[in-house]
DNA sequence: CTCGTATTTCTTTTTATACAGAACTGTCTG
DNA sequence: CAGACAGTTCTGTATAAAAAGAAATACGAG
């Protein structure tokens, strides 16, 4: 893994430009995008070489892997070093991102809709108005939190096959 | 709508710093946010105040808001200047930007995909597995974008009423 | 046609973030 | 327990994005 082949470093590259666009710094996804392709754990050494950035950099945005929960540390015979390796599984990878990305900011989210609702003073300018709005957006929250709810109490593999199966249904009737 | 309440300022605060996780600007979030609440079409001079911004920043900033089609431009009579207004259907609002960020990203991404697939050499060190990496994740985004497409297909409230629906049924069910 | 006002574009400044490198801490080995 | 090595944390610097302000352009009204 030392040295990246040509498709290798398109994926990477690209994975690294996608993260940016989302608010994931550059090093961290393509740090993920690399231990993705790997056969094996690697170091955080050899990491730092294949991508050409510092250590130290490679050693924060593992841990930031870390708490995203899609990276973690495996320990090799003979080796004193730690080596990482990211989970597989795509499908685990997105809901565990999306999963906490809710946490931190939809819920938040839905919480200050809901102060400045019980904030939200009838005799103030426009009161009305400004509650319809936030109600809106209030309700929109909800009804994403509640499919999110929904979907996380089917069990694993279920929205895939729900998505293959839709796909079927809609190849046959068109 | 000059002079902001306690409530506007937290939402339209709360906003931007949502938009900056989603790479989305600031100003152009708190701007998006101005306009949300307000019961009528603001001119760029108004928001400038409002949200204590430059000229110049609204300017490029409603553009922005423009190009994703959620805030556009009326006339009031009598008044020479352009009056900005958003979008108030949350859920038309949400649809038009994650159509317009699936086209940026999602799209792009599978592409890279498919290239990467389709020039994988055989021989090259590690071929098959890193085949079997891009494979998963190239799956992964078929399906996405297969679930987006029926999506799309439902007429306008649907899916809203799906939502409802499920919400209904489970809580019989709880 | 000219002046005043609105808007966009360009340039400069500011700010936030990412990153490298050094310093530090902990841990294993001989 | 000394030295080597792995890993983390801290600090300064570079870079890129955002925002302000100036300049340029467009647009109408008189």
């Amino acid at each position: 893994m030392a040295e990246l082949t040509g498709v290798q470093k398109q994926y990477i590259l690209h994975w690294g430009e996608m993260g940016t666009r989302w608010g994931i710094n550059r090093t961290v996804a393509q740090i993920h995008a690399l231990l993705y392709l790997s056969p094996k754990a690697l170091p955080a050494e050899e990491i730092a070489e294949t991508l050409s950035v510092a250590r130290s950099n490679v050693s924060t945005s593992i841990r930031e892997l870390e708490t995203w929960g899609i990276v973690r540390a495996v320990h090799v015979l003979g080796d004193r070093r730690e080596h990482y390796e990211s989970m597989k599984d795509v499908w685990e990878m997105f809901r565990l991102v999306i999963e906490q990305r809710k946490r931190r900011e939809i819920d938040p989210t839905r919480e200050v809709l809901r102060r400045c609702l019980a904030e939200l003073d009838t005799k103030e300018p426009g009161a009305a108005y400004t509650r319809e709005r936030l109600e809106s957006m209030a309700g929109f929250f909800e009804a994403v939190t509640e499919l999110y709810d929904q979907m996380k109490r089917l069990p694993t593999g279920t929205v895939r096959k729900l998505l293959r199966m839709g796909t079927k249904v809609r190849k046959k009737a068109g």
